[in-house]
Parts: structure tokens; C-alpha cells; sequence
DNA sequence: ATAATTGCAAACACTTTGCACCTGT
DNA sequence: ACAGGTGCAAAGTGTTTGCAATTAT
């Protein structure tokens, strides 16, 4: 059903070097020296979404959408925080989220999608660097 | 600095009617019978979502990015739950859910922006409309 | 008067697709 | 051998922009 192909090893082996990182399809090409068309890097990439391996984002400005290695299944139970000052994403295991969840079906009949949810803010390192800045 | 217009007027008021929904941009040409240009939309809407009286969504599937009219400025304090089987959009005002901002604030490290931050899931009826259909 | 807004069409950026060729199994 | 993947260039989307004409203050 599926080969394991030169190019979509490459690809994979770049976004998961840096599992922290999300990356453009644009830094995907020009960035990472990979020797692919660009219309195989989307191909490849919607492959890996579908498989659950890739994380897509389609954040609210800049264009275009960004993507990042998460691995297999496991990020269906916890929560993400993206900070949208670095970009870094945060996989969080936390009871107290798992409470709000319960909390938000139990009591509000909101079923929660934990992989379909990212919570936005600001991470503790660059808001300490922005408050340094400001003064 | 800013002038009202009739278009913008007529955008607004056409998007305010329907405070549940979200309508992209093609729906909003072909759907209300407003008469303006598709570039003076965009600028409307973007004009709006930065006074913050409407919220644009560029959710993961589907192309275009969509718009829904929120008010003004009280949606900051609050939490969004979106459903993802009928796309209305549900305002939470919620102690349980300003807990979790404050416990990821403090033990997480991590300054949560509400108003960045939609959590998506399936709302009641939606539920228990797929519940019946499945059996 | 003058600064902002409109409309149109052209320009853009990102993504998808058709098709012939190539590759993994 | 054959299903699936690749590359290129062309075609699609959705959105933005240049510019002259128009409108709100």
C-alpha cells in the first residue's frame, strides 16, 4: 500500500531532528537540503498529517501552513501550548487540564477534541525577555 | 481616521444577524446580496477583526478563512468552543476554565491568550445527534 | 480640502493536479 | 509486473495590492 521512498525518508528525518520546531513547506525546501519537488514535499506531508505522524497548523497570519514532527498517537491525550511569540509547541500532560475537560463535557456537553486544540500564549522564557525589554 | 461607510455598514450589520455563524468570504459575496467588491470585503473584515468586532478563523481544512461577528472587546476575558459538526461557536464564561489558565500560568510557566485560543470539540446536540444516527 | 475607502484588474502566495516517467515491493 | 511515488509545469484557490475615481469628515 504504501513504499517507503528516498524522499519522504529525508523529509521526515529533517522535520524529526528538530521535533520542536514547526517549518514552512518554503524553509522545508530552501532550508533543509533536500533533494525533492516541491510538490512531492506536499504530497509527502499531507501522507505524514493523515498518518498522525505531522502536526499541521494553519495559524491565523502568514499564509501559509506550518508543520511538525509529533510522532504516533500519543498526542491525542494531551493538551498543546504554542507559544506565539517562538513558535515552540508544549505537549502537556497536566491533570488540571484533564479536569477542565471533564469539566467542560460534564457540565457545559462539550466534548473536548484534545488533537483538534491548541491553546495560544506566551512561554515563560520569552515573556520574561519581553519583560526585560520593556523594562 | 476612520470613516463609516455604507459597505462596511452593510457588512457588519449582515454579519451581526447571525451571531452563531461563521460565513466565509464567498458565502458573503454570493450569499448576502451586498453590493461591494470582493477586495473591499477583505479590507472591511480585516478592518474589523482588528478592532476586534469580528473573529476570523482559518481552521485546518476547507481553503478560505472564515468570520464571525463577536461584539466588541468582552470576548477577552472568555473561552470559545467551537463545534467542529455544525461550526457554531459557543462563549464560555467559566471558573473552571480561568482556573486552568491560572494553573498553567503559574505552575506551567506559560501565559495563556484567551483570545487566541478556541477549543474545538462536538457540542451536545451535535453528540447526540451522531449517537442516534450510529446506533 | 483632505484623508480614507472603493472597485477593478493584475499580482501574489500557497497548494493541488495532470501526465509521463521512475521506483519499491 | 504493478501499485504507488516523483517531478515538472500548469491550473486552482484565496487573498492582497496599485491606482484612479469616489466619498466621509
Amino acid at each position: 500500500m504504501k513504499y517507503s521512498t528516498r524522499q519522504r525518508a529525508e523529509l521526515l528525518e529533517y522535520l524529526k531532528a528538530n521535533p520542536d520546531r514547526c517549518f514552512s513547506v518554503r524553509e522545508i525546501i530552501s532550508g533543509g537540503g533536500l533533494s525533492m519537488g516541491e510538490a512531492t514535499v506536499y504530497r509527502a506531508l499531507s501522507h505524514f498529517v493523515d498518518e498522525g505522524t505531522v502536526k499541521k497548523y494553519v495559524s491565523g497570519e502568514g499564509g501559509g501552513a506550518i508543520y511538525q514532527y509529533v510522532g504516533h498517537g500519543e498526542c491525542e491525550s494531551h493538551f498543546h501550548l504554542r507559544c506565539l511569540s517562538c513558535g515552540r509547541l508544549f505537549h502537556t500532560e497536566c491533570s488540571v487540564i484533564g479536569d477542565m475537560v471533564r469539566h467542560i463535557e460534564e457540565e457545559h456537553g462539550f466534548r473536548v477534541d484534545a488533537v483538534h486544540t491548541t491553546i495560544y500564549g506566551v512561554c515563560a522564557e520569552c515573556d520574561r525577555r519581553s519583560r526585560e525589554a520593556d523594562g
